[in-house]
DNA sequence: CATACTTTAAACACCC
DNA sequence: TGGGTGTTTAAAGTAT
């Protein structure tokens, strides 16, 4: 039986063609032009398409030219000055003189009837993909590591799509060439499928496919097209790529720890930081280099190979942009497939809790259920995206995947009432990483109400809210508090009652309501700290490197976890939310951890990630004297008392 | 099984 | 009188 994977893959592939990798795809637009992908080209469609030659050749000419020019310049420019705008130098200028996109069919036709030469082939497709790297997402290119991107991105452009090119090239002609022998063809009613691989993205069989056709025919093709001093790199690197390129993305077993063959090449090296002798790149006594395959008997050759051949120039760099895509197009395809789940999911819900009539329970149940199935729907640590809503949020999310944290795995009290039946947990990572995703989808957060409205208090700048401010919180960050709101503010209300870490202070205007944090911090142990399954579990899905918003982690990291330190991209919100969730966090660890006085909830550092299960009776905060100065004044938060200790005053400072 | 926690629902009081 | 706020009780589900 296939594999699920293998079976979605061809399966969407085959049929559905609902395949979103054409959204970054030149092609796409020739599809989208109304063209079907039919390839029963008539007596009107030829004219049309010689028009088009005729437009096309032009073009290339011009093309032609104009990409030797830009060639010479970025040649001659610093490097520097390409940090700007990576992506556009190129793709812009060539695709504003040719807005137009020739079709599969037609680039077909143009192929067959070889008018072109292949030079100006290659500046065709190349125009083609030029529209391509337009579209990418800029996000794109925060992948690169930071050497690459001092690197010349110009030349690097161009060396890059000199590959695609050629690979598309080759492939195109390969096609083309079974078609002529009647090996392959085309009936009207069925996608071209021939010539959408290209259009749609390179899935992972497809892209192998690739590799295949260009390591065997780049020897024909190796004289045609390429006068660029970075062709070599296409023949030699790409060639007998195949094998490694499979055993990336087919065979888990090839990377090092197994789970983790489909991520990003940072997260790779990070896992052979952990295990110096299973690189990455090094599997079987072969090195695994994209288009390698070099033999080396121990590591140590190994290394001195990867040195030697695979250094940074722009061979490396090139090639390093392709296996980038290969990454970036599985991502999102496995986004789409998440997509579609969660609609299927989405669907069946709605029709199984329909009898019921109970819309408001129910809506939450589903949307629980859901986006848990979501996340379990890429069970095998792929580096899943967050199924948003809106597509522009899923590339930001993509870009810090590759840094993985431990801190991240343990979110504080976690709603999993409804959940339990599918047994799987909710990875505080999704939070994290949903954070935007919760802003904009209906889904319920898996946090308590209680931890929320802690939350939404800290976050404030007086920590202090009124009930009404508490609500706006809830439906700004969460969209899915946007609807029931009978509900969830009487659960607001009722929370803020019940519990005594929420204490009520007045104010001038009227009240609000603060935080008691050593109530807070009294609560939750019982919750969470004594739970070993679920601190295991959030170790053990550490291990999956689930990425994670990189936001959250970067002010986890300045809050105090010394683990994974990184550049900060001040999200302030989602900073607070941080720094929420690991206080969170401390409280529950402070528990399990250390009997001894680190009972300052708010600055109790990470300092014992390391589960020490000491399950003590907590102290008493109250006879915590030590760093425990919070004291529990009834109106003000703890936490913060070191600058800010006069709040009880009524200092009628009421920020909004 | 007992206990604690969370959520949901609802009744009620108070105030503007 | 009605809505917002706040308190309280009850019930049910879940975790420990």
């Amino acid at each position: 039986s296939l594999s699920e994977s293998g079976l979605s893959y061809s399966i969407q592939n085959g049929s559905s063609g609902s395949n979103h990798l054409l959204e970054c795809g030149s092609l796409r637009e020739g599809r989208s032009n109304g063209e079907t992908p039919a390839v029963d080209i008539g007596a009107a469609d030829l004219a049309h398409v010689q028009q088009q030659q005729q437009q096309a050749l032009q073009v290339a000419r011009q093309l032609l030219l104009q990409q030797q020019q830009q060639q010479q310049v970025s040649g001659l420019k610093s490097p520097k000055r390409n940090d700007k705008q990576p992506a556009l130098q190129v793709p812009v200028s060539v695709a504003m003189m040719t807005p137009q996109v020739i079709t599969p069919q037609q680039m077909q036709q143009i192929l067959q009837q070889q008018v072109l030469s292949p030079q100006q082939l290659q500046v065709l497709l190349q125009q083609q993909q030029a529209l391509m790297l337009q579209q990418w997402p800029s996000h794109f290119f925060f992948f690169l590591p930071d050497f690459l991107q001092q690197q010349q991105v110009a030349t690097q452009q161009l060396a890059f799509q000199q590959q695609l090119l050629q690979m598309q090239q080759l492939q195109q002609q390969h096609l083309l060439s079974l078609q002529r022998q009647g090996l392959l063809t085309i009936q009207p009613g069925q996608p071209a499928l021939p010539l959408q691989p290209l259009a749609q993205g390179m899935i992972p069989t497809e892209l192998q496919q690739l590799w295949k056709e260009v390591t065997s025919a780049h020897t024909a093709e190796e004289t045609t097209g390429n006068n660029h001093s970075s062709l070599d790199l296409t023949t030699t690197c790409v060639s007998s790529s195949a094998p490694s390129k499979t055993s990336l993305i087919m065979n888990p077993h090839a990377s090092t720890n197994g789970q983790l063959s489909v991520h990003t090449p940072k997260r790779e090296s990070l896992s052979h930081e952990e295990h110096p002798h299973s690189h990455p790149l090094y599997g079987h006594g072969v090195c695994k280099w994209p288009g390698c395959e070099a033999v080396c008997e121990d590591f140590q050759s190994f290394l001195k190979h990867l040195n030697s051949e695979h250094a940074l120039d722009d061979r490396s760099t090139a090639q390093c942009r392709v296996q980038m895509q290969v990454v970036q197009q599985l991502e999102l395809q496995l986004a789409k497939d998440k997509e579609r789940l969660q609609a299927m999911m989405t669907h069946l819900h709605v029709k199984s809790t329909e009898p019921k009539a109970a819309p408001q329970p129910l809506n939450l149940v589903s949307s629980v259920t859901l986006s848990k199935s979501a996340s379990e729907a890429s069970p095998q640590s792929l580096p899943h995206t967050p199924t948003t809503p809106t597509a522009p949020l899923t590339p930001v999310t993509q870009g810090p995947s590759v840094i993985t944290t431990t801190s991240m795995h343990t979110v504080g009290p976690i709603r999993r009432r409804y959940s339990d039946k599918y047994n799987v947990p909710i990875s505080s990572a999704d939070i994290a990483q949903n954070q935007e995703f919760y802003k904009n989808a209906e889904v319920r957060p898996p946090f308590t109400y209680a931890s929320l409205i802690r939350q939404a208090i800290l976050e404030s700048p007086e920590k202090q809210l009124t009930l009404n401010e508490i609500y706006n919180w809830f439906t700004r960050m969460f969209a899915y508090f946007r609807r029931n709101a009978a509900t969830w503010k009487n659960a607001v209300r009722h929370n803020l009652s019940l519990h005594k870490c929420f204490v009520r202070v007045e104010n001038v205007k009227g009240a609000v309501w603060t935080v008691d944090e050593v109530e807070f911090q009294k609560r939750r142990p019982q919750k969470i700290s004594g739970n070993p399954s679920l601190i295991k579990n959030m170790q053990s899905s550490h291990a999956y490197c689930t990425p994670l918003n990189a936001a959250l982690q970067a002010s986890m990291a300045e809050n105090s976890i010394p683990l994974y330190t990184t550049a900060s991209m001040g999200n302030p919100t989602l900073g607070n939310l941080a720094s929420a969730i690991r206080e969170e966090l401390n409280g529950a660890m402070e528990h399990t951890n250390s009997n001894e006085s680190d009972s300052s909830p708010g600055r109790s550092p990470m300092q014992a990630v390391h589960p020490v299960h000491v399950k003590e009776e907590p102290l008493d905060p109250e006879e915590a004297e030590g760093p425990l100065s919070l004291v529990t004044t009834a109106n003000h938060s703890p936490d913060f008392d070191h600058d800010r200790d006069y709040e009880d005053e009524p200092v009628n400072e009421d920020m909004e």
